[in-house]
DNA sequence: GTGCTATGTTGACGCTGTCAAGATAACATC
DNA sequence: GATGTTATCTTGACAGCGTCAACATAGCAC
């Protein structure tokens, strides 16, 4: 394929995704453009246009390969009954060690680009939400949510405790209030937190 | 001030910044071009350029505006050593309010577009860490910090908390995981969590 | 009044996303 | 094998963007 002379491409659509993914991670999603990234792939400006509606669609895409990487992640997740913790800090470096891994990615993925100042896929909006259901039931088949305090529902949990791995994800990506050393500690921090959540009167 | 037939509009700077504010506040930073920023000012397109240096400047600066508010916001707060709860439920409320009420502001303040795409000024910098400091400082000298477990840093339980309020905001703001509605839901376990964090046995 | 400086102007450059219209290749059907 | 349809790729064009350079005007100090 892409050989230089041939007037079709031959697989454009997984070539522009695999350059894309290269100059998102190396100059962040204010250097990805769509002319450079037909560029790249030795193609003119608008042939993306053929496989991708809109630069919209194309980041979209880029975003939901985060997030069935991430699922895959949710996956492996294991939070035991008996012992959630081990589990759970397991599952918290290995969250916070995807974000840090590819911070541009990671940024797409949650980022107000495009759940608001676009408009997410359909096609995102079920990959993503379907990681997060994921996470909801991990947490209720393995046992957390019977150790609940009364009343309390596992979807909040869920979301309480995502919204702390998430904001110190952002806190940690962007520089402001955590340093990239504290990472650590913070995660440790977190995790306590988030067991505090789930067994209060250990 | 701002007078059709003048040459010099008297207060540039100043109006740049408030018309500034309304357009990221209506269309958000995508649509917040210097250009049409100029244009709503009754000036030509360079004009801002005598009073910012950069577009990164203007919106550092409009950043800068949002965290001393946000600023005034943690004077205000008061959790006091007997019974934080309602101290703490009352700044949550608070801090989501303020996040909600222009969430484009909220974005752009801790959003990677300034502080890692581009460059933040050493004024927002300033700023954002003391609005950041007193938080600590609040949770020390109200006497949280002598209620904590031993060997917990105060620093870590603000950064930690931090966090879960921030992710808090972006999901909610973003529209991800977390809905408008279960906001008031959301922000009790959010409180929960984080006293859980402070007071971890009674 | 003279000159300096702050401020505002037009012109231009290269970049962007995207549409329209035309060229080329592949492939299905007769 | 010829023909027509469709997928793919092309160039040309447009409006918008941030920003630099060069120039114009006003205000202010001397």
């Amino acid at each position: 394929m892409t050989q230089p002379g041939r007037y079709h491409h031959g697989d454009l659509h997984a070539a522009l995704l695999r350059e894309a993914a290269v100059l998102l991670r190396e100059q962040g999603v204010e250097g990805l453009s769509l002319r450079r990234l037909a560029e790249r792939a030795g193609v003119s400006r608008t042939a993306p246009y053929h496989h991708f509606t809109d630069k919209n669609a194309l980041l979209c895409a880029l975003a939901e390969d985060g997030f069935r990487r991430l699922d895959r992640l949710m996956e492996e997740a294991d939070f035991r009954a008996d012992d959630p913790e081990p589990g759970l800090r397991r599952f918290v470096r290995g969250y916070l060690r995807f974000a840090c891994d590819d911070p541009e990615q990671y940024e797409l993925m949650f980022g107000r680009t495009l759940w608001n100042t676009w408009r997410p896929t359909e096609s995102l909006t079920r990959v993503a939400h379907g990681c997060f259901r994921r996470y909801v039931d991990k947490l209720q088949a393995d046992g957390i949510g019977a150790h609940l305090p009364g009343g309390t529902d596992a979807l909040r949990v869920a979301q309480a405790s995502w919204a702390t791995l998430h904001g110190l994800c952002r806190l940690l990506l962007d520089g402001i209030y955590v340093d990239r050393q504290d990472m650590e500690a913070v995660s440790d921090q977190a995790v306590a937190l988030m067991l505090a959540a789930v067994r209060p009167a250990q």
